[in-house]
DNA sequence: CCATGATTGTTGTATCTGCAACCATCTGGT
DNA sequence: ACCAGATGGTTGCAGATACAACAATCATGG
């Protein structure tokens, strides 16, 4: 009879890791009290200079836009991020970084930067980017690239 | 100012391609009735021949006792695992695949397999092996990789 | 042998998640 | 200009999840 081991299981894995990964930087997302999509959305917010809706938010992400919407209203309320309508489609609600959203924002880079270094610490300089070029190919394999920037 | 690409940032990244796996798997469980928690039980306890606890179980898939509990209750109900007092330790409860358990197991393992050579066929068999080398690595920096084999 | 603490497993509960329904707005065809 | 369908965003709700509290059993030390 067929069997698998899950342990070499790369779904079971990946789902593995990525937990581990998640759990690791969760400690830093607390300090400011956010979770995970509302990281996301100031990532996505804090690459960019201009405000962008969050439906751009959506596609970069790749999380629920129910998720998304939470999220905002959340750094909303934490005075990290404004809404504002858009002048010419009145459907869209533009969202900017608040100066204290870009200062959490400033703050928070350096911290993750230095937890993912830590996570993939036992890979050297050569492994680790060859890792990242085959997460790359898996990633174009299934589609995963877009972002569509618009503007 | 320090910024950050989320595409390019692992943790980010392994979270999305774990995500996709998973829904990619998914359709596959679901022919069955059953989900990840419940799937990582029958891998479990088909992988081997005797019967494992609860515990045993929890330590390998690092899944919450919880979801465990509840997820092996599922299977219960369902027919496919059952529970039995071990005779040695009374707090433990041995798990094992009944009859249509293990039909269920041999059917869903080649779904499985066939899958997962889908969501990776943008590697090579070369490229495979490094990333799955590469995988075990970082599980090895992170202390995933003990499953604590019992007997 | 008893007491304290650890281990196994279940369950209550608060929270989170995703789906779908919904409203508002825009677009395109006629 | 109008209507059907697409798009952006919010919210109700049902199911899932994790955390902690709990009961039962075992192990250890004095």
């Amino acid at each position: 009879m067929a069997r698998l081991n899950l342990l070499r299981f790369s779904p079971f894995r990946l789902n593995r890791l990525a937990a581990e990964f998640s759990g690791a930087l969760a400690a830093d997302y607390a300090r400011f009290g956010i979770d995970i999509p509302e990281w996301r959305v100031l990532a996505t917010l804090g690459l960019h200079d201009g405000p962008r809706s969050a439906a751009y938010v959506v596609r970069c992400t790749r999380t629920h836009k129910s998720r998304i919407s939470r999220a905002v209203s959340q750094l909303a309320g934490l005075g990290l991020v404004e809404r504002h309508e858009d002048e010419g489609d009145r459907r869209e609600i533009m969202l900017a970084l608040t100066p204290e959203g870009r200062a959490v924002y400033a703050e928070l880079v350096p911290l993750l930067l230095a937890r993912e270094e830590r996570l993939l610490a036992a890979l050297d300089p050569g492994e680790r980017r060859e890792f990242e070029r085959l997460l790359g190919k898996l990633e174009t394999g299934l589609g995963l690239m877009r972002c569509d920037e618009p503007a």
